[in-house]
DNA sequence: ATGAAAGCGCTAACAA
DNA sequence: TTGTTAGCGCTTTCAT
C-alpha cells in the first residue's frame, strides 16, 4: 500500500536511517544523533535530519536498535492465568505504569502448561526485565534467568528477587474473628492452598482468627472458578450437618457458592454465611451482598511495574519487597448487620 | 548470578552463537542450521551441535533473529482502555491463540491519550501485525502502517483491512422489541453514541425495534464505567416524568443505574426496567439479574489473532470481514417474566 | 554437509 | 559538530 520514496536503493517500503541520512546529506550517525539527542547536533542541521524523517516517514527499526543499544525498552508479564477481573486488574495497573516508562509490554499467560518455563525463557530474551505472578514457573527457571531484573508478585520471596505480596494475614484474621462473632461453628475454607501460596496463607490467618474463638475450621479443595464453587459448595451443603460457613478463596468461587446455596433453598447470610476474597465488581451487586477482602490489585500491577523499573534503570540495586494492605470488606453475605 | 562458561573471548554472560561453534569445533552457521532445521545437517554434526548448545545453555538473541530473518514472531493489540471485563476477556482469547499460533502478545492501552497513535506507530515497529480495536486510532494513522497487516475489531470497515465485528444489529432489534412487549413507553438509550460504532449500531437496533411498536426512544450521553451510570441515571430517574426504561450502552452502565435507581427507592423490573449489554459476570449475580446481550468476547479475541495469523504468513492475501452473532438475554432487571 | 562471509538497521567509539 | 567504521547476534547465500 505504502510507496513512499526511497532516496538509498533499498527495497520501497523499508525506509533505515541511510536513506535519511542521504536525503539530509549527513552521516547516519547523525541521524541517529539528532533523533536521540545522544550527542550535541546543529540546530539546523537537527532541522533538516528530521525533516527527512519526516518525509520518508521514517521510523527506526526496533531489531536493529535493541541489538545494537542492548535492550528491548519492553518488559513482560507472566500471569498463570488470564481469566477473572483479578488478573485483568493486575495487568490494567501494570500497563499503564510501564508505557508512563516508555516501555512495552508482553503478557503471558502460561495456563499450567507443561512447557511454561521454556515460554517464560523464551519471553525472557526479549524483554529487560520481567514480572512473575504466582507459581508460574519454578524457582530453577527464575534462577536460569541469570540477571535479568525479575519482580515476583504473590509468591515466596527469593533470594536477592524483587517481590510484592498483599498482606493477606492481617485482613484474614479480622475476616475469621469477625465470622467467630457470628456465633458460626462449622466453617469451611473452600480453595485448594497448596495451588498458591497466597491462599495458604489466607486460610492460616482465618483459621487464627477463628481459633481464638474455639473455632477449628476445615478445608475442601477447590479450583478457583465460579463453576467450581458452585459444584463443590453444593456437595458441601447437601448433607446433614451442613457447614454453617463457606469462607471462599475468592470471589468467583464465593458467588458460585452462593448460586449453589440458593438452589438448594438456603437463605445466604441467614442460613449459611459466605466470604470470597478480591471484592471483583460482582461482589457487590450480588445480592446478598458479599463480604470479601479487598486487595489494592491495580495498585498490585503498578508498583511491580516501577520496581522492576528501578532495577532495569540501575537505580537501585538491592532486593525491595513490598507488602500491600488489604481490607476487609463487611457485607450481607457473612450474616445480618444491623 | 549466573556464571556459565563462555569459550569464546565474550563477556562472561552472554552466550552467543559463536561460543557454541566454537565448543562444536563447527562453523555458526551450522548451528544455525542444526537448531531451526532450515538446512541438513548431519546427524553427529547436530548432536554435537546440540549438546554445545544444551552445556553453554546457549539462547539466540531476539534481536539478531528478529534482524537477520526480518521477522518479529510477535504481534501486538490495541486498546481503548483496558478496564472492564470486556476487554478483560478479549485479551483473554487472543493471548491463548496467538501463543498457541507461537506469537508472543504484545498490548497497549490508549486510553485516550493523544499521543495515542505514536504509540501504535511505535508499537508496529515491533510486531509482525496488529489488532486494533474500536475508536483507538485514526484511519490515517492505519494507513500509515503500510503494508502491515492489520485486523480491526469493533470498527467500521476499512478498505483493504481485516475486520471482526459482533452483530450488533439483530440483538438490539430484538432488545427493542422485548421492551416494547412489555408495555414499555418512555425508553432512554443511556451512552454516547458517537464514542463507538458498536453503540451507534446497537441504538439503531433498539430503535427499530421499538418503533416497530410505536415508540420512540431518546439518546442520554454516558460515559462507559458505573460510576457515570450511577449519576447519569440518578438525574434521568429523579425528574417527574421520569422513563420507564434505561436500556444501557454496556454492563456496567447498567449495574450503576440500578444502584442509583434503588437508592431512591424504585424497584428494578417493576418501577422501572434497566438493561445492560455484554453479560459480564456481574450481570448474572445481580439482583435483580440483568437482562443483556451475550458478545463472544473470547471467541472475538482469539478469531482475530487467527485471522490476523492468516495474513502474516500469507495464507491469505484478500480481506477477510467477519461478524459474529450476539444473543439476547432475558433476565429480571427488565420486566417480570412469570 | 559444511564454512566463509555478507548483510539486517542501528549505536557508539574514534577521528577529523 | 560531524563522518567513518566497527560491531551487536543472527540468517542466508555462495562456495566448497
Amino acid at each position: 500500500m505504502k510507496a513512499l520514496p526511497t532516496t538509498a536503493g533499498g527495497d520501497a517500503g523499508t525506509v533505515t536511517i541511510y536513506d535519511v541520512a542521504a536525503r539530509a546529506g549527513v552521516g547516519i550517525a547523525t541521524v541517529s544523533r539528532a533523533m536521540n539527542g545522544s550527542a550535541p547536533v546543529a540546530d539546523d542541521t537537527r532541522a533538516r535530519v528530521l525533516a527527512a524523517v519526516d518525509e520518508l516517514g521514517f521510523r527506526p527499526s526496533h531489531a536493529g536498535t535493541s541489538l545494537a543499544a542492548r535492550t528491548h525498552a519492553a518488559n513482560g508479564i507472566v500471569f498463570p492465568d488470564l481469566s477473572g477481573p483479578y488478573y485483568a486488574e493486575v495487568l490494567l495497573g501494570y500497563e499503564e505504569a510501564a508505557s508512563r516508562l516508555g516501555r512495552s509490554v508482553l503478557v503471558l499467560a502460561t495456563h499450567g502448561r507443561p512447557d511454561a518455563d521454556a515460554a517464560v525463557r523464551d519471553l525472557a530474551g526479549r524483554v529487560d526485565g520481567l514480572v512473575l505472578l504466582g507459581r508460574t514457573v519454578t524457582d530453577e527457571t527464575i534462577a536460569g534467568l541469570g540477571d535479568l531484573p525479575v519482580v515476583v508478585v504473590a509468591r515466596p520471596v527469593l533470594a536477592g528477587v524483587d517481590s510484592i505480596r498483599t498482606d493477606n494475614l492481617t485482613a484474614a484474621r479480622a475476616l475469621g474473628e469477625h465470622l467467630a462473632g457470628h456465633g458460626l461453628r462449622r466453617v469451611v475454607l473452600l480453595g485448594s492452598p497448596d495451588e498458591s501460596p497466597d491462599v495458604a496463607e489466607r486460610w492460616r490467618g482465618v483459621r487464627d482468627g477463628l481459633v481464638a474463638h474455639g473455632v477449628e475450621p476445615t478445608v475442601t479443595p477447590c479450583l478457583f472458578d465460579e463453576e467450581s464453587g458452585t459444584r463443590v459448595a453444593a456437595g458441601l451443603l447437601a448433607v446433614r450437618e451442613r457447614p454453617d460457613a463457606l469462607v471462599c478463596a475468592n470471589d468467583e468461587i464465593a458467588l458460585g457458592a452462593i448460586v449453589a446455596a440458593e438452589e438448594i433453598g438456603l437463605r445466604v447470610g441467614r442460613d449459611v454465611a459466605i466470604t470470597g476474597w478480591d471484592d471483583v465488581m460482582a461482589a457487590r451487586h450480588a445480592r446478598p451482598a458479599l463480604t470479601t477482602v479487598r486487595q489494592p490489585m491495580r495498585t498490585l500491577g503498578a508498583l511491580a511495574a516501577e520496581v522492576l523499573d528501578e532495577r532495569i534503570t540501575k537505580e537501585r540495586t538491592t532486593p525491595r519487597h513490598e507488602s500491600l494492605a488489604t481490607a476487609l470488606v463487611v457485607r450481607d453475605s457473612c450474616g445480618l448487620h444491623p
